[in-house]
DNA sequence: CGGAAAGTTGAATCACATCAAAATAGGTGG
DNA sequence: CCACCTATTTTGATGTGATTCAACTTTCCG
């Protein structure tokens, strides 16, 4: 195990903070490891641990009765989670999973509070991050609201999409992740992930190569998606 | 204008606050009144302003290209609204409205910050607020990717019950509210609306009586709602 | 009492999930 | 490198739940 990695200096919430305030807290952390698809934490543990990813990426979800995945949040190294339940003292409210081999630091709920409620520039980025997922949260419940699976679907795309830099008048989507995880994030199924990405490709809007996907025709996929959020294209890790 | 209501007293936010600290704070805050139905702030404006709610109930909704009405939030005397955008400075997320006369203390963004990150406290409570309001907005996301509209309906009937104080085994829903604003809620039609409750009616599940709704046979009707959060009958106002 | 708003009901339509089956891609061992 | 196996993707057919549209009824309130 890489001690080098045992770092807290990526995680954003606590840039600027590199002295020996932060090594202090290295040391309260825990440090532990996880291999893709291993579960993290589960729902309705009361365990409040704080989980600093500093290597890897993880995915929060929840699932229905009927087994259905529905993800909430992706996490990607130099973010973090399980602030909640160490926040309010509730159980955990949904399941977190690995998506990659993952380096994490836990910090006990104590631990984390006094960090934080301490230090009133500290409280402010987490009040700001808590407030960055209400607004994503309320996107998202307009969306399922509001448009159809298809819809939910170019969006997802397009919030998965980078510009090209073989040509910066398109988008790509390198690597494209499995379709039915595209499907736990637009809420819908499989199935309706690849008919609304063949007809695209039929269109001519968008084309597949291999585990690849590039958006050509940008206005006409704009366009489709319509109806949405000016706050495309920015990063929806939480 | 009732100047003896002009008071932060009643904010939960604030409980344990008051001595002159409070009343400086009061003193800070712009005091208005706004009308049933009159809009209180509007969806993308950049004033980020915080309200305390000290007398009447507002809702914070968002409307669809289409126009439908979907609720995200209803919030009570004693609560508040409008902290996101002072909290992030980005523009209001969602417009909000006035269900009946209110009294409304308006607090410029900056006087908030200063006044809650200076307190760990106060800090905390914010905190622990804006964790409730993910939760909630999390299991509506589950609610609408995983549920049928009649059971987002159920949920919404059980959301607003109470004990009947005249049978302690019922539940009651009175006054009851316009069933499009129960639609708003569930993030569904009027029509579909009435259909649930007519269902449940003919199945002698619940009664309607003018402005009044009884829940009678309550085992029947947790089955049908059944798929549900353990957080029933929780107050949902944010 | 009369007019407007809210609620009710039915019928047609549509979008999406579900089920089933085939095609393709990826990986493994011979 | 090929043959084989499994996972993923694709496509079609079908059923169902919910929205929409429209007409009608009831309730509310001046």
């Amino acid at each position: 195990m890489n001690v080098s990695l045992h770092r807290l200096t990526t995680i954003r919430l606590f840039r600027g903070f590199d002295g020996d305030w932060l090594r202090a807290l290295e040391q309260k952390c825990g440090w532990r490891e996880f291999d893709r698809e291993q579960t993290i934490l589960d729902r309705d543990n009361r365990e409040g641990d704080v989980f600093f990813v500093t290597q890897g990426s993880v995915i929060v979800v929840n699932f229905s009765v009927t087994g259905r995945e529905i993800a909430l949040a992706r996490i990607a190294a130099g973010s973090y989670f399980g602030e909640l339940a160490a926040i309010d003292g509730e159980p955990r409210s949904a399941t977190v999973v690995a998506l990659e081999p993952c380096v994490i630091g836990v910090l006990a709920p104590q631990a984390f509070r006094d960090a934080v409620t301490g230090n009133a520039v500290l409280s402010l980025r987490l009040m700001r991050r808590l407030a960055r997922i209400i607004r994503i949260s309320d996107d998202r419940i307009m969306d399922l609201s509001t448009l159809g699976a298809f819809q939910r679907v170019y969006l997802e795309l397009l919030r998965l999409s980078h510009a090209d830099p073989d040509d910066p008048a398109a988008l790509v989507i390198d690597p494209m992740p499995g379709q039915k995880d595209i499907a736990g994030q637009a809420s819908t199924t499989r199935e309706t992930v690849t008919r609304a990405i063949s007809q695209l490709a039929a269109d001519g809007i968008v084309e597949r190569k291999r585990k690849r996907l590039r958006i050509v025709d940008r206005r006409r996929f704009d366009s489709l998606a319509a109806a949405l959020d000016p706050n495309w294209g920015e990063d929806s890790t939480r």
